[in-house]
DNA sequence: GTCTATACTCTGATAGAC
DNA sequence: GTCTATCAGAGTATAGAC
């Protein structure tokens, strides 16, 4: 009964499979705009084999959910408070970029949950996400006492990263459309983002 | 027949409910997510009636995208080439904002359309407003020539403009999740967004 | 113009053979 | 563990009365 936990190595790698299918179709057409169908032929299965692995089209959903939301901050985890402020920050940015750029996907799984209200993140999201912020936002603001970087609204600052990286990979379509052929929207974006973070931080 | 263009008084006012309901419905569920029945139910119309007003679900949605395109880049193209740079921009700033927090469900339609490859849209963001972006960025580059304002890539700079004002009403959720009780979302951005470019364009 | 009734398709989930 | 067959429900759209 692979309900909770899968045992064999067969069965972690076809949930594995499973869930990078799913994650590749949940993301592109959000949670009704995605079918069992889809994600099953994506992973090579049939239909009631996915079934078999998962109780539900909303399981599936919910591992993925699941996962993510740790990946998605350990960036911010990785402020350090004993560092120096201007190079933390940019180093936040740098590295939500990045995840951005090489989790695309995970990004417009996150982005499309949100967008729809939250149905199944609420908690987290006013849980665990909220409580991280809050207590990165402290650390900036001395910071800010210090006078080590600029006064700002540190909660608004965080918004602003998480914006200005996480568009790049949500709207990647109006952003390639935007700048046309030849160009590196991630590469182009890791240098604008520098220029803005470093003159805004400036004390 | 008021296939194309309704035309009585009452067909015109229906019509209206109609797009003003489905609007809420799509914007919270995205163009899958959403039924007729709940657009009907919102309109106080039978599903029929509405099939009445617009041949499918698809038109209704096609109607909503059109008429928002234009609004959504009238702030830009209001950006005068002979006012001053620093100023100018800055009013974009403040009209996009303000476009995000009067019309949330507006931009959450859009970011839905795009987040999932704006396959309803594609024409006319690689169109029109890949165009108005080129024309408008020549406008900024001359003011950097000028050194006006400070120099940075015109066109990521028009996308952090979109990325950080749109955030506050497609991330609505989010947003106010973390900040808790107790806050004015757009205020508060509004003085940090000010803060933010004031900084990053002074030459 | 608007409604009731209904046709038809899609999709999530289950039954049961192998 | 995996498949074929199938069910049940939801959802778009149409027929036809009024």
């Amino acid at each position: 009964m692979p309900m909770t936990r899968p045992k064999t190595r067969i069965q972690q790698r076809n949930s594995e499979t499973i869930l990078e299918a799913a994650l590749d179709v949940f993301s592109a057409h959000g949670f009704r705009g995605a079918t069992l169908d889809q994600i099953a032929d994506l992973a090579g299965l049939s239909k009631p084999n996915l079934l078999y692995y998962f109780p539900s089209k909303e399981a599936i959903h919910q591992a993925l959910l699941t996962r993510l939301l740790d990946t998605w901050l350990d960036p911010l985890r990785d402020m350090n408070p004993q560092g120096d402020p201007v190079a933390e920050v940019m180093a936040y940015v740098r590295r939500k970029l990045q995840l951005s750029r090489d989790y695309p996907r995970e990004s417009r799984l996150f982005a499309n949950e949100i967008l729809q209200g939250a149905p199944r993140m609420r908690d987290a999201i006013a849980g665990d996400l909220a409580a991280l912020v809050a207590q990165k936002a402290q650390v900036l603001t001395q910071w800010m006492d210090q006078g080590r970087i600029a006064r700002l609204d540190p909660v608004h600052l965080i918004f602003s990263i998480w914006a200005l990286t996480q568009h790049y990979a949500d709207f990647d379509v109006q952003v390639r459309a935007v700048l046309g052929e030849g160009h590196d929207p991630y590469a182009e974006a890791g240098v604008f983002l520098d220029q803005l973070y470093a003159r805004l931080l400036a004390p």
